[in-house]
DNA sequence: CGGGATCCTTGACGATACTG
DNA sequence: CAGTATCGTCAAGGATCCCG
């Protein structure tokens, strides 16, 4: 993609960030991704090639900076852009944001931002597994979630473990709860959320995690 | 372009304003621009056939609203919008912003953008023809400016109207100037400015029009 | 895991001509 | 002036395979 070539500091912004997928990528770095795959998973319609293009031309641009390792760590350029992509989404947030569509019903997607939002002080003292079932889900109806304080996970397929909980949700609502236009309260009472096991584990379960960093933000529609 | 298919409201705001010159067109926008031809002036290197989309748009998303003239204006959606492109113009000027280069040097462009800011109560009673001269400029070496209290012009052929002011310029110092980046005193005593006419046009000159929006915010580089 | 190298498709975009 | 219509090009990026 060429250069607007005008000498203009909003052009010159565009060229750094509006390619497309890079908000994503900045997303992934702000909310802590350092490692590829990491920042992958968070993104995981947009092509390995392409994040790979996006990262270098962040570093060329002084917005990031890759690590041994590897990882990729935002430099004090790139945390400064912090408000201008949160802006975007505040934006979003009360002028475009509505309830989710069939397309974005992707429960291992879902959970993976679940686990970005764990508060590990929060969690159970012992590794607990969660299995997640979502009927309507377009991909990823049945996810498990092992939560440990030293270092949660997600995967979609069973590794064997014993399911200490179990999660049945109608995914649009999940949805709705994550970005704060539900509650789990509201949810539950409504029959789109079950949770099955332990009193300690199903009464604890909302307070493992924090929602969507949008969830207080007011939305329009 | 396809979407990102993210329930995320940064990815939807990515897609609502993220395509390559829509922050352009929101910049003429949110600079008062409101007829088609205006809009295209300010953005000369894009196809009409491509701000045509891009209008429609953010048409369709509620950015703007088409108005029989026709004239297009920003919904409060759309002027929600400024801080963020706003946002994104400040972090390149702190942290990507230099001198010009050669692909910027266009004196039309520059010219047409000095007339969005020019503030009517101050211009000359009469009408005062300006012409600029720009020997080190691209595109646009030779640009006329029309100044008149109830409507400004610019062209880039001589009409035959007398001239009252005659500017010659190095391109590159009076767009640092309007960058906020060097000053019209010191261009003058550094001799890459010359100002020809009577004086009271040469020194009510740098009142008639206020520099980028961007000049006061500072730069880095 | 973290990429590099290729191939190939699609659609975004520019140029041009035309219209009410 | 403010678009519409058509066509051709080119490059962005997806898919796939490979590598240390």
């Amino acid at each position: 993609m060429k250069s607007y070539d005008e000498y203009c500091p909003i052009a010159m912004g565009a060229e750094a960030i509006g390619d497309r997928w890079t908000p994503l990528v900045l997303r992934e770095l702000i909310c802590g991704s350092e490692r590829f795959s990491e920042i992958h998973r968070g993104i995981p319609r947009m092509s390995k090639t392409l994040l790979v293009q996006r990262l270098k031309q962040l570093e060329r641009l002084g917005i990031l900076e890759r690590r041994p390792g590897p990882t990729y760590h935002l430099t004090p350029a790139g945390l400064d852009l912090e408000g201008v992509v949160w802006g975007m989404g505040l934006w979003a947030m009360q002028w475009l944001f509505g309830d989710p569509a069939k397309e974005h019903l992707d429960g291992a997607h879902l959970i993976w931002r679940v686990r970005q939002r764990i508060i590990p002080e929060r969690l159970p003292q012992r590794r607990t597994v969660l299995r997640f079932d979502f009927p309507g889900a377009s991909r990823g109806k049945c996810i498990w979630l092992l939560l440990d304080p030293e270092g949660s996970s997600v995967c979609d397929r069973d590794e064997g473990f014993d399911v200490d909980l179990r999660v049945t949700a109608d995914i649009v609502e999940f949805m709705r709860v994550w970005a704060g236009r539900s509650t789990w309260r509201d949810a539950i009472e409504a029959g789109k959320l079950r949770l099955e096991g332990p009193r300690a584990l199903t009464r604890d379960f909302p307070n493992w995690f924090a929602l969507s960093p949008f969830a207080e933000s007011k939305a329009a529609s």
